[in-house]
RNA sequence: GGCGGCAUAGCCAAGUGGUAAGGCAGAGGUCUGCAAAAUCUCCAUCCCCAGUCCGAUUCUGGGUGCCGCCUCCA
């Protein structure tokens, strides 16, 4: 049974879907302003592993995210740069996609942009107004008033008379109360603008959300999503709007999940704060599935506290179920290749240790869903990962090593071990793009490689170590590391 | 000032009313020419105080510390 922690009760709820058998999800995306971060990406490396959770369980899932491509800060960055706010989105969406394809992220469903949506969003201004939710100014600017709904401030658990408004920034006094927020934007000299009812203008922050939603997904869907600095105002004003609109307080979203921030020496990772790590930098020097696998080593609610060292722990942890996963390949080749079956010398020891196995990744299988089902718990859900792969290694050595021989059923085991396994990798998003993990893997290194190597057994076999070890040190400062087996010698990417 | 979160070994991080997963680092053993990888063994009474309970790290109250939101922010 699957709980999620649901911000407006504030806890944990069984999870009941609208539709049986189906899953509708929206995630508040980016402002394509500039480069996404990897706070930025923590969302989205989160609701992509509840999607294939979701999947896993047999939901079909329909995910929105969406694009704010007009906004402030793109006009600022336009402006800056002397390019027009189309051309800053487009790069930047590009730069999104770039950096989240290389973090295994599955593409939404729908991603739609408040540029393609503006008669929707226009429309739903036009409702707020018609219902007395919202009013127009002189100058053109819409604002919502807050006050007209009544449960204005239930996601964030405030009240309108607690709130500090002004604390940081001047109130704009034209407001009929200072928490109002602007639907539609006058047009200022030289921005970009469209034409409405309420004059030429663009949308205010937040409307945008309310309409492609509602668009996409209906008047009520299962999870609204994103990080937890978005409760307030943006999530709390998406509500105001949306169930203003519909005349229904509780359409729109049933359960809202928010991620908690990526720190830095404890201090929120944040643009503005300038202390930040895009994506496409720490990606220069880590493989994508190493800094997807560092976010989902902590639960997605917790805060996460970025470093290179913290990144480095988790390429070493993550190389240990890589290292669990080749064996397991091997194992499985040999078994499609019937050398499990040849050998059918029935040691008793087999028998124990593959049935043993199995049976351990069995109820690591289950451990793992259970962990997933509690709020998608995927730290703990990782930890199973460990203690099957500490199995598997071993099951690998004994059998390597000749120190256990296996019968014909052995064959059913190692496919099923390798099912789950493979089943849990899946689900967390890593072990996907096996085949060209060593990005050098060209025709010709293999070729130099077996040319090195093989001048390096000839040293070996003369005992002539120090020509032998030179070799593998300066392969290892070229970030090759060999390893000597009893199976030969293997090479792999540091 | 209002609201919310967190405090678990050297570091990171799960979790439970009956004395605590996993990872990294470290120590020792096996394997190895030596390494590497792998594996085995070892490594915590859970911020402080009070209370409830047969029993609390886990519940309640208080305290301390850190962080977040109340502006844009994932």
């Amino acid at each position: 049974m699957l709980q999620v922690y649901n911000t407006m009760t504030k806890r944990k709820e069984i999870f009941k879907p609208l539709k049986e058998g189906e899953v509708s999800i929206y995630c508040c995306g980016v402002t394509p302003y500039n480069a996404p971060h990897i706070g930025n990406a923590r969302p989205f490396v989160t609701w992509d592993v509840i999607r294939r959770y979701f999947n896993r369980l047999g939901y079909k899932v329909r995910y929105v995210q969406n694009f704010t491509d007009i906004d402030d800060k793109i006009i600022n960055a336009a402006n800056a740069q002397g390019v027009t706010w189309k051309e800053i989105a487009d790069k930047n969406i590009e730069a999104y996609f770039r950096s989240m394809d290389a973090l295994n992220i599955q593409h939404a469903d729908i991603y739609p942009k408040v540029s393609d949506t503006m008669p929707d969003i226009i429309k739903m201004i036009e409702t707020l107004l018609e219902k007395g939710y919202a009013y127009q100014l002189d100058n053109g600017d819409v604002f919502y008033s807050v006050e007209k709904f009544e449960d204005y401030g239930k996601l964030s658990g405030r009240k309108l008379e607690d709130m500090q408004a002004g604390a940081r920034i001047e109130v704009d006094d034209r407001k009929k109360h200072p928490m109002d927020f602007a639907l539609w934007k006058a047009a200022k000299p030289n921005e970009p603008a469209w034409d409405s009812p309420f004059g030429k203008g663009r949308p205010g922050w937040h409307i945008e959300c309310s309409t492609m939603s509602l668009k996409y997904l209906g008047e009520k869907f299962d999870f609204h999503g994103g990080g937890a600095d978005l409760i307030f105002p943006h999530h709390e004003n998406e509500i105001a709007q949306s169930c203003a609109t519909i005349g229904d307080n509780h359409a729109f979203a049933q359960y809202w999940l928010h991620n908690g921030f990526i720190t830095i020496d404890k201090i929120k990772m944040s643009k503005s704060a300038g202390n930040f790590f895009t994506v496409e930098d720490i990606l220069k020097k880590y493989p994508g599935e190493v800094v997807r696998f560092f976010l989902l080593q902590t639960h997605y609610r917790s805060p996460l506290d970025f470093g290179e060292d913290r990144i480095k722990e988790a390429q070493t942890a993550y190389n240990r179920l890589k290292t669990a996963h080749k064996n397991l390949n091997e194992l499985v080749k040999k078994v499609e290749s019937d050398e499990f079956i040849k050998d059918n010398k029935t040691a008793l020891l087999t028998l124990t240790q593959a049935g043993g196995l199995v049976e351990t990744a069995e109820r690591l299988m289950s451990a793992f869903d259970d962990a997933m089902n509690d709020d998608f718990n995927t730290a703990l859900a990782i930890s199973y990962m460990f203690e099957l792969a500490k199995d598997i290694n071993s099951y690998y050595n004994d059998y390597i090593s000749g120190k256990i021989q296996p019968r014909g059923t052995d064959a059913f085991i190692i496919m099923r071990v390798s099912e789950i396994f493979t089943d849990m990798a899946a689900t967390i998003g890593i072990f996907e793009n096996v085949e060209d993990e060593n990005n050098f893997n060209s025709e010709l290194t293999e070729k130099l490689m077996e040319i090195i190597i093989s001048i390096r057994q000839d040293a070996r076999a003369n005992k002539n170590w120090a020509v032998a070890d030179k070799i593998r040190d300066a392969l290892k400062t070229a970030g090759i590391i060999l390893e000597d087996t009893p199976q030969g010698v293997k090479w792999k990417q540091a």
